[in-house]
DNA sequence: TTAGGGTTAG
C-alpha cells in the first residue's frame, strides 16, 4: 500500500481531500503513521502534500478532522503556525479539537491559554473537551469563567453546560440553567429541549423530564430517544419499550440504532438480564446490527447469567467485528469469563489486553480473590501504577473485600487504613461495609464503633448497605447469648435506625439475618425471615444463601425446598454459591438424592459446586460415587483444592480404600497443596481402623504440625479394635494430656487395659478419675418434634410415655435381631 | 463548530 497522495493536495477540492482520508484506508494510514512515525514515506506525504503548497483554512480544518494520530496533528499543528495561522481562531479551536479527541488535554489547555482571540466557538471547544472527558467538575469551573468574561452566550453551550450538571449529579444547577434558557428564549430550541431532557432523565426526574418533552414544538428523533433514555435509565423499562414500538409507527422518527441501544441498556442495567438479551435478538431481526455500545451493555447481563456459551458467542461476534479493542467490549468479556468461572480464559483475554484500564485490573482482581488468589490479586493490585493506571476507590474496594470474603482481616483492615492515607480517594459506603463485615468477622467491638462514627461523618449510617453492616457488626459483637435478646437489640436499633430516617430493606434484612446465622442463632433467623417476607421484603441471592444455610444447620428440609423453589423462580439456583448453598443444605437435610438434582442443575458447575457435592457423598457413605466424580473432575482438568481432597480422603476411610487414599495424599504434593491436620486425620484414621498402626503412628511423628486430640482419638480407636495395647496406651496418655477433662479418654484406656487383663493399671485410671471428681456422663440423645424437646438418658424412665417406648424399642430389637 | 445509547466492587 503505497500513499498515492504526490498529486497537488489543494488542487481537487477540499471535499475531494477528505473522501482520499476517509475512504483511502484510514486504518492503513493511522498505523502506518503509528509504526513509524519518521518514516521518509510520511514525512514525504507531509511535505508534498502540505509543505510545499499553500493551504486555505477550510483545509487546514478538514485535514485537521480527518487526522488519525497525534503525531500527525501535532506536525499539522507546527505547520498551522509556520503559515501563519497562528492567533486564527477557527483554526485554533480545530486545534483543541484535535488535541481533544486523542486525549491530550494538557495540549489543549496550553494552547487555549497562550492564544490571543479567543470567540464562543473556541470556549466552547475547551468545554466540550473537558465534557467528553467526564471531567466535570474542570468544566464547572471553565463554565463559570466563560459567563465572567464577558462572551454573548449562544444556544449550543447549553447542551453541554446541562451535561455538566447531570455529570456533577447536581439538578439544581441544571434547573438555573433551565431558568437562563427560558430567559435567553432558546426554550424552543430542538437542541437545548432534547439537552433538558437528558439532564432532568439522568438526575432521576422523570416528570420534569416528561414536562419539557411534552411542551416541545417540534421533536425529532433525538429528543424521542432522550425521553426514552430517561425512562430506560430510570427502571421505566416497560415503558421505555412502549415509546420505541410507538415510535415504529411514526413517520419522521422510526426507532434507529440508538433508540433500540437505550431500551436495552436500559433493561440490563436494571437486572432484566434475560429480557435485555431477548431484545438485542429481536433488534437484530428488524435488520438493525448491534455497534460496540450495544453489544457493551449487553455483556454484563450475559455475565450475570453465567451464560458462557452465549457469552463465547459474543466473542466470536466482536472478534470478526474488529471491536477488540474496545475496553467497554473486552472488559464486558472478562467479566463474563469470570463470572462463569473461568478464570482462566478471563485472565488470558486480560493479559493479551493491551488497552487495560482500571475496571479491566479491578475485574481480574475480583476474579482472583473469588478464587481465593488474594496475593495474585495483590500483586495485580500492587503492579497497576506501574502499568500507568490509577487505582480507584473500586479497585481498593475489590481488594479490600476480597481479603474479607478470604478471611484475611488484618491485611483488609490494614488496606483501609492504606486507604485512608491516599490522598484524593475516599471510602465510600462500599468500603466502610466491607471493613464493617471484617469488623463483625473478628468480633471487633470498638474497631467497628470507629467505623460506625467514620459513617457518621461521611454521612452513610443511613446507606443501605453500610446500615444493613453495621447491624450486623452490632449482632455479631454483643455476645448476644440470648435469641430473644439479640432480637430486642436488633429490633431496637431498627427502630432507632428508622425515627432518623433509614428505612430497612433488603441489606439491612441480609445484615440482621447474616448476623443470626452466624451467631448459631439459626431458629431466631428463620422467625426473622418470615417477618421480612410478611413486610413485603422479597428475598434476593444474598438472602437465599442465608437462609439456606440457616436451614441446612436446622436440617430443616421442608423449608429449605421453599426457599430453593423460591430460588428457581428467581434463576438464582443457576448461580454457583447457591447451587453449592442447595446441594450442602440437602446434603445436610439427608437427601442425597435432592442434593444431587441440584447439583445437577448448575449450569457452569465450579470448584465449589464439585467440593459440594463431593462432601455430600462423603457425609452419606457414597464413597463410590464421590471417588468417581472426584477422576471426572479430575478428567475434566479441573484444579483441587483443600476440601477437594478432605472429601475424597474421607470417602475413602468409609469403604476403608487405604491405596486410593495413599494415591490421593500423594497427589496433593502434585497439586502443590500442603495436607492440613485434617487430611493427616483421615489418612490416620483410615491406616488405623485397617489395622496398620505403626504406619499409622510414623505418619502421625512425621506430621508437619503438632497433633491434636482429634487426630489422637482417631488412632486410639484403630488401636482399640485391633487390640494394639502399646500404642494405645500411649495416644490415650496423649490425649489426657491435651483434654485432661475428657472423661471418655480415661475410659478407654482403662478398656484398653482391661483386654490386655492389667487389672492393677486399670484400677489405678479408674482412680485418677475419681480423684479429680469425674464420673462417666450418661450418654444422652434428643429429639425436635414440633415446639418440644424429649431429652433421653441411658435407662432413663423419666418419660411420660416411657413404657410406650420401651415396647416400642422392645419391638424395634426383635425385629432386628430376626 | 450545538443534542441521544456502553464496562468493574457488597
Amino acid at each position: 500500500m503505497h500513499f498515492q497522495l504526490s498529486e497537488p493536495i489543494t488542487n481537487p477540492p477540499p471535499l475531494l481531500i477528505k473522501q482520499h482520508f476517509d475512504s483511502h484506508r484510514p486504518q492503513k494510514l493511522s498505523s502506518l503513521s503509528f509504526e513509524a512515525p519518521n518514516s521518509t514515506k510520511l514525512t514525504t506525504y507531509t511535505h508534498l502534500s502540505l509543505f510545499d503548497r499553500p493551504i486555505n483554512s477550510s483545509t487546514y480544518a478538514l485535514i485537521l478532522e480527518s487526522c488519525r494520530t497525534l503525531n500527525l496533528g501535532k506536525q499539522l499543528h507546527a505547520h498551522t503556525l509556520k503559515s501563519g495561522f497562528g492567533g486564527h481562531e477557527f483554526m485554533e479551536t480545530k486545534l483543541l479539537q484535535m488535541y481533544g479527541r486523542f486525549g491530550c488535554l494538557e495540549d489543549a489547555e496550553l494552547l487555549f491559554d497562550k492564544m490571543s482571540l479567543r470567540n464562543l466557538y473556541s470556549w466552547t471547544a475547551m468545554l466540550s473537551l473537558y465534557v467528553d472527558h467526564g471531567l466535570f467538575e474542570e468544566a464547572f469551573l471553565f463554565f463559570q469563567e466563560l459567563q465572567i468574561e464577558d462572551v454573548s452566550v449562544e444556544f449550543f453551550v447549553f447542551p453541554l453546560a446541562l451535561k455538566v450538571s447531570s455529570g456533577l449529579g447536581i439538578e439544581e444547577l441544571g434547573r438555573q440553567l433551565h431558568g437562563t434558557v427560558i430567559k435567553n428564549q432558546f426554550v424552543s430550541n430542538l437542541y437545548v429541549g432534547n439537552a433538558l431532557i437528558d439532564m432532568y432523565g439522568k438526575c432521576g426526574n422523570l416528570d420534569d423530564a416528561k414536562k419539557v418533552f411534552g411542551k416541545m414544538p417540534e421533536k425529532d428523533c433525538v429528543s424521542w430517544n432522550s425521553f426514552l433514555t430517561a425512562c430506560a435509565a430510570n427502571g421505566m423499562v416497560y415503558e421505555a419499550l412502549d415509546f420505541l414500538e410507538r415510535m415504529s409507527l411514526m413517520e419522521n422518527s422510526k426507532p434507529n440504532l440508538v433508540s433500540w441501544s437505550a431500551v436495552i441498556g436500559g433493561f440490563s442495567q436494571n437486572g432484566y438480564d434475560e429480557e435485555a438479551i431477548e431484545l438485542l435478538l429481536r433488534m437484530q431481526a428488524e435488520g438493525i446490527e448491534p455497534n460496540e455500545r450495544t453489544i457493551a451493555s449487553v455483556l454484563p447481563a450475559c455475565a450475570r447469567l453465567q451464560k458462557l456459551r452465549l457469552g463465547k458467542e459474543f466473542h466470536g461476534y466482536v472478534t470478526r467485528h474488529g471491536m477488540m479493542s474496545n475496553f467497554y467490549i473486552v472488559n464486558g468479556l472478562i467479566d463474563i469469563y469470570r463470572r462463569s468461572a473461568d478464570i482462566k480464559t478471563a485472565f488470558k483475554l486480560f493479559s493479551k489486553f493491551s488497552a487495560k484500564n482500571a475496571v479491566s485490573c479491578n475485574t481480574i482482581v475480583v476474579g482472583y480473590c473469588e478464587n481465593g488468589y488474594t496475593s495474585e490479586a495483590r500483586e495485580l493490585f500492587d503492579r497497576m501504577e506501574l502499568l500507568g493506571i490509577r487505582k480507584d476507590i473500586i479497585s481498593w474496594n475489590s481488594m479490600i473485600s476480597g481479603y474479607v470474603d478470604n478471611f484475611q482481616f488484618d491485611e483488609a483492615m490494614s488496606m483501609f487504613k492504606d486507604l485512608l492515607m491516599e490522598d484524593g480517594i475516599k471510602p465510600n459506603s462500599f468500603t466502610l461495609g466491607s471493613a464493617l463485615t471484617a469488623c463483625a468477622d473478628t468480633v471487633s467491638l470498638r474497631l467497628g464503633k470507629e467505623l460506625h462514627s467514620q459513617a457518621i461523618v461521611r454521612g452513610l449510617q443511613y446507606n443501605t448497605f453500610v446500615g444493613g453492616a453495621l447491624v450486623e457488626m452490632y449482632c455479631r459483637c454483643q455476645d448476644i447469648m440470648a435469641a430473644q435478646k439479640a432480637f430486642n437489640e436488633v429490633t431496637h436499633l431498627l427502630q432507632k435506625m428508622c425515627e432518623d430516617g433509614f428505612e430497612p430493606n433488603i441489606y439491612t434484612w441480609n445484615g440482621i439475618l447474616a448476623g443470626h446465622v452466624q451467631n448459631g442463632l439459626h431458629e431466631t433467623a428463620m422467625h426473622l425471615f418470615s417477618e421480612m417476607q410478611a413486610s413485603n421484603m422479597w428475598p434476593d441471592i444474598y438472602t437465599v444463601g442465608i437462609i439456606l444455610s440457616a436451614c441446612s444447620r436446622l436440617a430443616s428440609i421442608d423449608r429449605g425446598k421453599q426457599i430453593h423453589a423460591h430460588s428457581i423462580r428467581c434463576s438464582y439456583d443457576a448461580d454457583v454459591h447457591i447451587g453449592a448453598a442447595l446441594v450442602d443444605m440437602y446434603a445436610k437435610c439427608g437427601s442425597i438424592r435432592h442434593a444431587l438434582l441440584a447439583y445437577e442443575r448448575i449450569p457452569n458447575p465450579n470448584l465449589i459446586s464439585h467440593n459440594a457435592m463431593l462432601t455430600a457423598y462423603a457425609m452419606h457413605g457414597h464413597a463410590e460415587d464421590g471417588i468417581a466424580l472426584f477422576r471426572k473432575m479430575l478428567e475434566n482438568g479441573f484444579t483441587p483444592d483443600q476440601v477437594t481432597f478432605l472429601s475424597v480422603l474421607s470417602s475413602c476411610v468409609h469403604i476403608g480404600l487405604v491405596e486410593t487414599a495413599r494415591e490421593f495424599f500423594n497427589l496433593m504434593q502434585y497439586y502443590d497443596i500442603k495436607p492440613t491436620i485434617k487430611h493427616y486425620t483421615c489418612m490416620i484414621d483410615l491406616l488405623s481402623r485397617t489395622g496398620q498402626l505403626s504406619e499409622a503412628y510414623e505418619l502421625i511423628k512425621n506430621a508437619p504440625m503438632k497433633s491434636d486430640s482429634v487426630l489422637w482419638s482417631a488412632f486410639l480407636g484403630g488401636c482399640v479394635t485391633h487390640h494394639n495395647m502399646e500404642l494405645g496406651e500411649i495416644a490415650a496418655e496423649r490425649l489426657i494430656e491435651l483434654e485432661p477433662d475428657n472423661t471418655g479418654n480415661y475410659i478407654t484406656l482403662a478398656n484398653l487395659y482391661a483386654f490386655d487383663g492389667r487389672w492393677a493399671d486399670l484400677a489405678r485410671t479408674r482412680l485418677k478419675m475419681k480423684d479429680r471428681g469425674m464420673h462417666k456422663n450418661p450418654g444422652c440423645s434428643w429429639i425436635e418434634d414440633r415446639d418440644d424437646v424429649h431429652v433421653f438418658l441411658a435407662h432413663d424412665k423419666s418419660h411420660k410415655r416411657t413404657e410406650d417406648i420401651y415396647a416400642t424399642l422392645d419391638n424395634l430389637t426383635l425385629h432386628m435381631k430376626s
